[in-house]
DNA sequence: TCGATTATATCGTAATGCGATGTATATCGA
DNA sequence: TCGATATACATCGCATTACGATATAATCGA
């Protein structure tokens, strides 16, 4: 084996096992919101956009690159995503009069109702998986020395 | 705007707000996590089959079908995983005396200094967004009714 | 007004997980 | 102990989805 590290001080086996423990609730908490979304008639990353487009606060109306930065994708995987968003009536797009470059997202009737009842099940899990997963937290936050 | 929720009571703006700024937070963490892991030369997935079994503090050897069920995936996906893993040695794979159905899975020398370097940059990242992350998830568990 | 930047769009490609299915081994009941 | 069933791993083809490279239109600064 080996005895020594060759970047930094050696890590004892309780951090494996603390940081691969919240790993694994993070995923069960995403594997949930997966299934919840496709049994909405959702793909997940659909649901995640409208989410963050309905959590935007601002006055601001929200436009294809500022969804991709919140998704954290390419702005042009952004591109295709408002165009099946659109396709399957969840969003609309209509080109901003202000900047004929952006185009304005709004959600549609339809996308409101969904989001609707599936944040209500989102609040809920997390409600549920609240204490295990800030207990992860913490733990990972005080493992290493 | 919908006046009446169709499926339960009313969502309020800042639920969804909250909601979509815990999932922000989130894909903030998974996304230096896999650019962590991608640097190191490994696929993220692979990252985490290796953190998984690193954290696995009983006794029993871990299995194919075993590591499956951490990464809430399907035992022929772990298969495959696992495949890639052997080739690129990271991975050891012998078969169990005691039941040679399974496949019982060590971690290369390799695999080891991989996984010891990315843990330490994780729990350093961990710590550094904790409170964000901690906040966001307090705040929806206190969000709904 | 021209070059640089920004915002959106298109096309081909690659990675990865799943469904359907197959094979070997183990276990249980009569 | 033999056959039915369950378990564990394996293979193949497919679908989804994001990316890289690239293109076009609109805006902005000097």
């Amino acid at each position: 084996m080996i005895d020594d590290a060759p970047a930094g001080p050696a890590l004892s086996e309780p951090q494996y096992a603390v940081l691969a423990a919240f790993r694994y609730e993070l995923r069960r908490f995403l594997a949930f919101s997966e299934t919840a979304a496709l049994q909405a008639g959702l793909p997940p990353q659909q649901h995640q956009a409208l989410l963050a487009i309905a959590g935007l606060a601002g006055a601001e109306p929200p436009t294809i690159g500022w969804l991709a930065g919140r998704l954290l994708i390419a702005p042009h995987t952004a591109v295709e995503l408002v165009a099946r968003m659109v396709e399957a009536d969840l969003l609309t797009k209509t080109r901003s009069s202000q900047d004929r470059r952006r185009m304005e997202l709004s959600l549609t009737a339809k996308a409101e109702i969904l989001l609707q009842t599936l944040t209500a099940a989102h609040l809920r899990e997390l409600r549920a998986l609240e204490p295990t997963l800030a207990r992860a937290l913490a733990l990972s936050r005080g493992g290493a020395s």
